[in-house]
DNA sequence: AATGAATGAGTTTTCATTCAT
DNA sequence: TATGAATGAAAACTCATTCAT
C-alpha cells in the first residue's frame, strides 16, 4: 500500500521533470540521461515506470492535456453568460499555458510517431475538449451570414489563445489578454462590416448547458 | 571554364525533395539516405550544397516562408476594401497550405535549435511579413471598446488560419473556409456585445501545481 | 553503493589492446571497431573511457611514456660510476622496447594533431625524462674541445638507442647492443682524434632547390 | 617533346607541394584538395599524374631521399681524411633537413602501407644509402674493445642527427651541430674509458674508397 | 528495487576517386 | 587535357535500452 503510493509519486515526479526537458529542446536532444540525472535518479528507474522514451514523452503530454481539460470543465460549470464563460475560458487556457511554457511548447510540437493506440488516446482526449466547448458555444453563434461549425469554431478560438500565447509581450498581461481575445473571438477587429445581414438584436436569452 | 558547374536547379530540387520528406516524418526520423536516395542522387552530393542536416531542414523552412511572403504581398498590392483584402489573403495563406501540406506540417514544427544566426535570419523574415499585414490593418481596426495591437491581431488571424488547415474537413472548400475566417475575423462569432462587459474574476484561474 | 562501477582495470586493459593495434597500423588505418571487438567489448564502452579515438591513441602514448620514465629513474638510482649508470639506462631503455616493440613504433610516429593541453602533457613527460639523465651526465661529459650541451647529448643518446632498437639483427642480444650503445657513447668508433681539426667548410653543402 | 616537359614540370611541381602539404599534418589529415587547390590545379590533374593519394605520398618520400643520396655520394668522392668526410656528411645531411624541414618530418613517419614492390624501392634506396657509408667507414672503426657492425655503425650515426635535427634549438647553427655530432660519433661524450684497451696510436692510413 | 556500466545497431558525415563537361 | 561536381563506401560516434551488481 505504502509501497504503491511511493510509485505513484516518482512517477508524477517523473512526468513533471520530463515535461520540463522535454520543453526544453526538441525530443531528439533529450537524452534519457538528461531526465533522469536531473531527477537524481539512475536511468533504469526510468523504464521501471515508463516502457520507453517516447512512451514518456507521449504520457508527458497527456499528463499536461488532462490538467488542461479539468480547467477547462471548471469553466464550463455554471450558466453564466456566453462571454463571461468565453473569457474565463481563455483566461485559464492563457493562464495555464503562462505556468507551464513548458508544456505549452511541448503541446505545440508533433515530433513522434506513436502507435495506434496512441495516438488514438491523444485524439479522443483533445476531441472531447473541443467538443465540450463547442457544445456550450453552438446555440449561441451567430455568424453574419455565414454558417460556421462551431467545432471549427472552437479550434478557431485555440488558434487565438495559442498565438497569443506565442507571440504576446511580456508587459502584457494576463487579464488583458484574455479579454482581448474574447472580444476578439466573439466581436471581431473590423468595422461594421457593411454586407453583412443586419444582425438580429438577439435577446439574451440564457441557456442552460446541456 | 573547365568542367561541370554547380547549379542552382540542383539546390533547388533538393530543397523540394526534403520538404517533401520532412513533412513527412519528424526531423530525427528522416534519414539523410531517405532524401537523397528518393532523388536518385549521392548523399555526398546534399553535403555539398547543404553543410549539415539541420541546415537542409533550415534552409527548407525559410525557402517556403519566402514563398508565402511573395504571395501575402501580392494580395496587399491596390487599395480594395479592407474585408476584400483580408478574404484573398487568407485564401491565399490556406491555398499556399493547401497545396504544400508538407510545407505546412513542416513550418508548425519546432524541433531544431538553430545558431544565432539562422534564427536571426528566420525570424526576421516572419517579421517582415507580419508588419506587412499589420500595416495594413491597423488604421481600419476598431476593437469595440479593447485597445487591439495590429500585430497581436495579425497573429490571432494566422493562429485561425492555422486551425483551419489542421482541423478542416475534407470535404471544405477553400473559398468558404477562407470567407469563414475572414467574417469571424472581421465580425467575431458572437451575438452583439454590449460594449463594456465587466471582465471575469481572474481569481476564478483554478491553480495547479505551482 | 548501487550499480555497476567503471573500473580502472577496463581502462588499463584497453590502453594494453590499444598499445598492440595502433602499433600494427598507422592510425589511419586502424578502426576503433579494430580494438573494442578484439578485446570482446562494445565500442561504445571505449567512449566511456576515451572522449575520442585520439584521445585514446594519445593515452596509450603517455601511459607507456611514464612506464619508460620509471624505469629510467631506477637506473639513476645510486652513485655508480658513469658508465654503469649509462650502460644499465641503456640497457633498460633497449630492454622497454624489446617487450614493447608495439610501443616503440607508436613512439615514433607523429600521426595526430593534439590539442595544446595534452602536446604540453606529453611534452612536459618528455622534458623531465630528458632532464632526469642530464642531470646525472652533466658533471662527466668531456667534449674533447667542444662545448657539449647536456640535454642535446642525452637526445643523442636516445637516437642512438631509437636506431639500434631499429635496425639491429634478429640475431643481436640485448646486453651485447646495451655495451656498444655506451661504449660509443662515451668513446665514440673512431681513432684517437686529434684535439681540433677545422671543421670542414660548410660550403660543401649541395644546394638543392631553394 | 614540348608536351613531356611540360608534363615533367607540372609532376615535379606536385611533387614539391605534396612534401610541403605532408609534412604539415598526418596523411590522413591531408586532403587531396589540399594539395591541388594549393597547387592551383584541379583534383582530377592529380591522378593523371598519379595513381593515388598513397602513391604521391611515396614518391613524395622516395624524391626527397634520391635528392639525400647524390648530396651524400658528393661527401664521400675524394679521400679526405675520416673525420673530414664525417663532418662533411653529417653537416650535408643536417643541412639538407635544414632546408626542408617539411621533409625531414615526413621521412620520419611511417604511416601508410605499401605495397611489396614499393616498400621494396624504399628499402632498396635506404639500404644503398647506409652501405655507401658503412664502406667508408668500415677499414677505421675502432671499438674500444667492441666489435661494431659498421652498418649499425651508421644507424646510430643517422640516429644522432636525426636527435640533433629534432631538438637543436632555434639559436644553433648548422656547422656548431655538425661538428658536435662528428666529435660525439667519433670521440664521444665521456671522460677516458678506464677499463679500455689503451687505444693504439692508429697511423691515419689514408684509404681510398673502394 | 535501484543504479549506471555496457552494448551495438543506427546515423551523420567525410573524402578518395571517378567522370561529365 | 583540365576541371571540380558527383559519388557512396567507409568510419567515427551516439544513445536508447539492457542487465550485472
Amino acid at each position: 500500500m505504502r509501497g504503491r503510493k511511493k510509485s505513484d509519486e516518482t512517477r508524477l515526479a517523473i512526468l513533471l521533470r520530463a515535461t520540463e526537458v522535454f520543453s526544453e529542446k526538441p525530443f531528439h536532444e533529450v537524452l534519457t540521461d538528461d531526465i533522469s540525472s536531473r531527477m537524481g535518479i539512475g536511468k533504469g528507474t526510468l523504464y521501471r515506470y515508463f516502457e520507453s522514451k517516447e512512451h514518456l514523452y507521449f504520457a508527458t503530454i497527456v499528463h499536461g492535456l488532462e490538467g488542461m481539460r479539468e480547467a477547462i470543465e471548471g469553466c464550463l460549470i455554471g450558466d453564466r453568460p456566453l462571454e463571461q464563460t468565453i473569457e474565463s475560458l481563455v483566461a485559464t487556457v492563457i493562464g495555464y499555458f503562462w505556468e507551464r511554457r513548458d508544456f505549452f511548447v511541448l503541446l505545440h510540437r508533433h515530433e513522434t510517431k506513436l502507435d495506434a493506440a496512441e495516438r488514438a488516446d491523444w485524439e479522443r482526449g483533445r476531441d472531447e475538449l473541443i467538443n465540450l466547448v463547442a457544445q456550450r458555444i453552438a446555440p449561441e453563434i451567430r455568424g453574419n451570414g455565414v454558417k460556421i461549425n462551431p467545432r471549427l469554431a472552437v479550434e478557431m478560438l485555440f488558434g487565438m489563445i495559442r498565438s497569443v500565447c506565442l507571440y504576446r509581450d511580456d508587459s502584457d498581461r494576463l487579464a488583458d489578454l484574455a479579454h482581448l481575445v474574447t472580444r476578439v473571438f466573439l466581436g471581431g477587429v473590423g468595422p461594421a462590416l457593411e454586407c453583412a445581414v443586419a444582425p438580429a438584436p438577439v435577446s439574451r436569452i440564457k441557456k442552460v448547458r446541456g
